[in-house]
DNA sequence: AACTATTTATAAGA
DNA sequence: TTCTTATAAATAGTT
């Protein structure tokens, strides 16, 4: 614009297209600065030259990142969308699933079923009744496992004793030990009483609700144990 | 920069800060072009007004995501990375808090119970019956509001029918209608018969047919309804 | 939005 | 690069 005018297209000379480049490049920044004083504007340039180098312009007081958001927010569409809209169509999925799991578990604590029909309420109660069906169930077989255990722990334990008594008779009537009376047998007998409160514990389990009373043939162990 | 040198600060009159703001902008937008395609680089420019208006250059053949983008690489430093991390934070507690839900549900359904105590066994049971009894109770309530209105709506019906023929009675007895013998009494129930379904549906019901036997002609009234 | 006197930007040369 | 400078372009104030 100067000195002849010239044709705006590609400056072919390198040196020459760098030279404009860095020379238009100045007017360009002080215009934007220009403005942002005289408007009281925000202005943002960023550039890259053809061999790829970074130049860029922000009006004071502010940034690039804010730019970015503010870009954002006004033009109402995420650029980073495209990285993140996987992210987010999960994030909202999984808050949709997240919703309706709580909603089936409060439905299932008894909360919430005022907009249930009767069909659905029906439903509700049958597939609670023979979930709870199922948690007895459960439950029975770990009481009844624990029975078992400590049967065999308790017979075990007494073929034990019953061994020991023998070996202590068999040497009371051994002239060699002169034992008589019975303190060793007192003695192995308070050996076993740490196993006392473990079965009295279990005996404690809410023995169990009248509803299944089907099942009594269970209960008829229980006794063993005391 | 015509007809008079101006200071570079803020244009205090309103009008002419924008009058301004709108020429500088397109001049700057103009240089911006002339520079993109005579030094062959690549020039984006984002401008807020002081009212938050966006105005907008971008280099022809790219756009304001790639230069986003390309900023980002070339700065080496991820803007979003604060988003992204935080995203993939609440992705990763909503998944647990999901999977908490489902577990609760399936223990809930009868599934999973295996990895349960005694103690949390017992727990769920009592929790299920509770449910299952607020289930019932609602189900209760919606089956007695509903039976409910249908007595409502009977009674309705039934105090209807007795108006109606209470009316027919009086006409039957009208000698304005001149009906001698029992055809015209007949013509005149038959003018009623688009009500019969309606009645005849009503007198199904289990309640009981007349409460207005006072009279005679209902007797007699009765069998054209059928 | 158009005009235009003037300022500013800048192409080419040093 | 930077400076110079003739000239093109931009634009402030006006209509």
């Amino acid at each position: 614009m100067a000195r002849g005018k010239i044709q705006i297209k590609r400056i072919e000379n390198t040196t020459n297209r760098q030279v404009t480049y860095s020379k238009r490049r100045n007017g360009l920044f002080k215009k934007a600065n220009e403005l942002t004083v005289l408007c009281d504007a925000k202005v943002s340039i960023l550039m890259f030259s053809s061999t790829g180098k970074l130049h860029e312009y922000i009006s004071p007081s502010t940034s690039t990142k804010q730019f970015f958001d503010q870009y954002q927010m006004t033009v109402g569409i995420d650029l980073w969308s495209s990285h993140y809209e996987n992210m987010q169509e999960n994030l909202k999925k999984l808050k949709e699933v997240n919703r309706n799991l709580r909603k089936e578990i409060r439905q299932r604590i008894g909360d919430c079923l005022n907009d249930l029909s009767m069909e659905e309420l029906t439903l509700l109660e049958e597939e609670m009744d023979k979930a709870a069906k199922v948690v007895r169930e459960r439950k029975y077989k770990v009481i009844s496992n624990q029975i078992d255990t400590q049967r065999k722990k308790f017979n075990n334990e007494k073929e034990v004793q019953s061994r020991l008594l023998h070996d202590l008779d068999t040497r009371a009537e051994d002239p060699r030990y002169g034992l008589v009376d019975n303190g060793g047998e007192y003695e192995s007998v308070i050996g076993f009483s740490n196993l006392g409160p473990r079965m009295f514990a279990l005996s404690l389990q809410p023995s169990h609700p009248n509803a299944h009373s089907g099942t009594g043939s269970d209960l008829t162990t229980y006794p063993l144990l005391f």
